[in-house]
DNA sequence: TTGATTTATTTAAAAATATCAATGTATTAG
DNA sequence: CTAATACATTGATATTTTTAAATAAATCAA
């Protein structure tokens, strides 16, 4: 895998709330923004520019369900990562 | 582990320049400061400063030898990544 | 259709980060 | 001891990132 795509996932998974969102969807299996939000003591707006870090990195997978959007962790991107890591072990 | 130390270490891979840093010892096993700063074309003081957050975070261990630093991955680090990874995956 | 709900976008401010010049500190060579 | 080398620290500036208010867009319920 890419060093580039490594660092981008890397910068979405270098923030405390965005942290907090992976370990919460990783819980939950599939959330939409508004149980992150209560999550998050964030604004709504705020909520959402962290999980389109998130979306674009490759880290989470977005579907649109109605007016909610779900989130689901990009488990590709989990075995690109951990394997990208052992390399380096 | 704890999110927290995910977390800082992400914080240190997520920027161009420390992965290069990161890529060059992975290939070279070890190496000191100034072999990185003629990778970099940055300046010796903030080659300094991307050190210092790879080494903070756990990333890399510095090693003083004679006046050089050597640098080399923290391999406890890289496997402790791949199976926070793999257990996301 | 109207109003409520959910998420996205724009804009602007505040906070954090990256960068380098100047300088400091060890360490080694002569 | 003196000068040179390797790296760290300080201070200042420029850029990036985070944040929220205001607003927009899309979907659903009544």
């Amino acid at each position: 895998m890419d060093a580039a795509l490594i660092e981008k996932a890397a910068n979405a998974l270098a923030d405390k709330h965005r942290m907090a969102i992976l370990m919460k969807i990783a819980r939950n299996e599939s959330v939409c923004c508004g149980e992150i939000q209560d999550l998050t003591c964030l604004s709504q707006p705020t909520v959402s520019h962290h999980i389109k870090i998130l979306v674009d990195s490759g880290v989470l997978i977005s579907t649109k369900e109605g007016r909610n959007v779900q989130l689901a962790i990009n488990k590709e991107m989990m075995k690109h990562l951990s394997s990208f890591f052992m390399q380096l072990s």
